[in-house]
DNA sequence: GCGATCAGTT
DNA sequence: CACAACTGATCGC
């Protein structure tokens, strides 16, 4: 749950997530995605009151969010006011008090943040330097490397602050299966139950709440089967989306919802009130997706748990994971992060307490105020692959930060940016390392961590977190900047084309800011350089809305299947730990309250599949990786790359950067578990049934 | 009556 | 386990 208040240090001006208290008085707002939490003081009478008497405050979005909002009655009131901006499209926008006339200008980037139809990430770049607020946000690890718009003259750009999605940032929290991972658990499960027979039903269990859709769409692709919501119209314009949904209950797979639905399951009823089709009872199985966690060290990756004699758990997360957040952090590296989320039993200086001691030293200001460290060299920004949970341990339990490897060489130059209000010229491109070193040091980790009996060793206790040095804390306090209105004036903003307020941008034109990092200009060739575009009018003519653009349409079937990973102790499934291999009864009755849940541990079989079969997520939602890096750093095309990367920085990285969980690169030829075996299998866990516990371990 | 807040539930 | 939302009770405008 977001506890953002709504303002930056940088740029007081703007509000984003929250609507109410002070920030009433914002000259521009912010909605990262359409999730209550984020929209606080939205619908607020204190909030429309004072639209009507500023003309010139817009809520700024998303083309998916500002359709999902605008569905909602409650906040059909925003209709005019609010602007769409597409992803990845640097947009200007003047910040005007109506009060004084004081203008300032910034430029504002939305990139995807896969957190849920329309999420976005918002990038800032204005006078007071570039920060990043993430909204909430699950990227896997390496997606960040492949966002071309936080990256300028071939490296990340210089990030003053980072606004994060903090709320899986614990140790705990270490491991989250993979967003492939999971859908293909589920996949299979509902697979196995609904092609039992046409009376065989799945209810997915899901809250209300956006986020569930890509679920949604990649079993209705795979299996052919639509899935019954209660309402689609806010999908309207989004035929990717809306093609797998129905309100026809005459499906199999069912995401309605009712008040009552967890008694209705009991009593073998669905959500939308049918028990029987053609007057033969309903064969229903419950599915829960809930976050499923795991260690630092734990090998294991159960993506369904089986909590009752119908129903089940699956492994979703709309949230990076800790490591996925370090892989996050430590790339952007930015001068100060900031918790976006302070999670449940946790208090503010927790959370800074963990982002210091175990974030901290990835980012500058601790490294540079950290004056036992000595960089090996003066290279800038380095950034190649990104670094295995496992092998990571030792990089996050030092007390000290040792960066290693790449994680070394930035500071020494970068060092004078902590002080500065403005980003420095970034002239050098970034460099990169040959992730052919890493390998071998995987592999170590990898073969260490069989040895060593730590799971779940992350919670709370057997982790204390390193010491925060007082130094770093002296960069994490607020930046209260002064106002600053000199520069607010760039009159060679005008030199661009420019309508209304806002406009697109290039990063060429942000070179001609004074304040900009670009302002030494990159040294790449520019290829091309779309003219800057018009802003996207907002009123009106919706037109459809890829889903590619809905920041999370994770397609199993767009992986292909090149990721098998050998990632072993893929469990399938299980109940509580022990329970052994027992057979167990799954006859339902016809009617009547059923004990579908709870059903004692013994009596659940322990099913437990372990193929081969952990998905390696590589190459995972394109519309976010999409970003072709053949477009010059500097150069803003404003448009969606093909999904295949094309040559270039990436290319030769592109296993390394693979967003691959557990970074073991992935084996196109290793063997698929056969069809049948896997039907066999996930027959077997749906009914309860006994099977031989076969445990194969994956040579690496 | 509406909205904000909190506690409890799912 | 958490998340995000919903429900109901309470309080204030």
């Amino acid at each position: 749950m977001s506890s953002f208040e709504g303002q930056m240090a940088e740029y007081p001006t703007i509000s984003i997530d929250r609507f109410d208290r002070e920030n009433l008085k914002a000259r521009a707002y912010f909605l990262s995605h359409c999730h209550k939490d984020h929209m606080k003081g939205l619908r607020a009478p204190s909030l429309k009151r004072r639209l009507e008497c500023s003309m010139k405050v817009f809520l700024y979005c998303s083309p998916v969010t500002k359709e999902l909002l605008l569905t909602s009655s409650k906040y059909r009131f925003w209709e005019k006011r609010v602007r769409a901006i597409e992803i990845d499209t640097p947009t200007q926008i003047a910040l005007v008090d109506e009060a004084s006339g004081e203008k300032e200008e910034i430029v504002v980037t939305l990139l995807p943040a896969g957190h849920c139809p329309g999420s976005v990430m918002f990038l800032f770049q204005g006078s007071n330097g570039t920060v990043l607020y993430t909204g909430d946000f699950r990227l896997a690890k390496g997606e960040v490397s492949r966002m071309e718009l936080l990256h300028s003259g071939g490296r990340v750009k210089d990030i003053q602050s980072v606004y994060l999605d903090t709320t899986f940032c614990d140790q705990r929290f270490y491991q989250i299966p993979s967003r492939e991972e999971c859908l293909r658990g589920i996949l299979e499960l509902v697979r196995s139950w609904i092609t039992r027979s046409p009376n065989h039903m799945v209810w997915l269990n899901c809250k209300a709440a956006y986020g569930y859709e890509y679920l949604f769409t990649n079993l209705s692709e795979e299996l052919g089967v639509q899935v019954h919501v209660d309402k689609m119209d806010m999908f309207r314009n989004m035929p990717d989306i809306l093609h797998h949904l129905t309100t026809d209950r005459n499906t199999q797979i069912h995401a309605c919802r009712h008040p009552k639905a967890e008694e209705y399951f009991q009593w073998n009823k669905l959500p939308c009130g049918i028990t029987s089709k053609n007057k033969t009872v309903l064969h229903t199985i419950s599915i829960k997706p809930s976050t499923m966690w795991f260690g630092e060290r734990t090998r294991k990756t159960k993506v369904i748990v089986r909590t009752g004699e119908s129903s089940y758990r699956a492994c979703f997360s709309f949230h990076s994971s800790y490591s996925e957040i370090k892989d996050f952090l430590s790339y952007i590296c930015p001068v100060n992060a900031y918790p976006n989320v302070i999670p449940v039993g946790l208090t503010m200086d927790k959370v800074m307490d963990v982002l210091e001691g175990n974030l901290k030293p990835l980012c500058r200001s601790s490294q540079s105020a950290e004056p036992k460290y000595k960089p090996l060299g003066k290279l800038k920004r380095t950034r190649t692959k990104h670094l295995d949970s496992e092998e990571e341990d030792d990089l996050f339990d030092d007390p000290l930060p040792i960066p290693l490897r790449h994680k070394v060489p930035y500071q020494l130059t970068l060092h004078p940016e902590v002080f500065l209000m403005k980003e420095l010229p970034q002239d050098q491109p970034k460099l990169r390392q040959n992730p052919g070193s890493y390998k071998a040091d995987n592999m170590q980790a990898a073969s260490l961590a069989n040895f060593i009996d730590c799971e779940e060793s992350n919670s709370d206790s057997d982790e204390e977190e390193p010491e925060t040095s007082p130094l770093l804390q002296g960069g994490l306090g607020p930046v209260t900047l002064a106002q600053q209105n000199a520069d607010a004036d760039t009159p060679q903003w005008e030199v661009f084309f420019k309508r209304k307020d806002d406009i697109t941008v290039t990063d060429e034109c942000l070179e001609n800011l004074p304040s900009s990092i670009e302002t030494g200009g990159s040294q790449s060739p520019k290829l091309f350089s779309d003219s800057p575009k018009l802003f996207s009018d907002s009123d009106g003519e919706s037109t459809h809305i890829s889903s590619q653009n809905s920041s999370q349409s994770t397609h199993i079937t767009d992986q292909g299947s090149q990721g098998w990973d050998s990632q072993c102790d893929t469990v399938l499934l299980s109940s509580q730990e022990k329970s052994g291999v027992e057979s167990t009864s799954l006859n339902k009755d016809a009617c009547g309250p059923k004990s579908k849940e709870n059903i004692s541990a013994s009596q659940m079989g322990q099913n437990v599949l372990c193929p081969q079969d952990t998905y390696c997520d590589s190459k995972s939602r394109d519309e976010v990786n999409g970003v072709s890096h053949t477009g010059e750093p500097g150069t803003v095309s404003g448009k969606k790359s093909p999904p295949e990367d094309k040559t270039s920085l990436t290319s030769t990285h592109a296993d390394s950067q693979s967003s691959s969980d557990f970074e073991i690169p992935s084996t196109p030829e290793a063997e698929l578990p056969k069809p049948e075996h896997l039907k066999y299998l996930y027959g077997k866990l749906a009914t309860g049934e006994s099977i031989v516990v076969e445990k194969r371990k994956c040579s690496l």
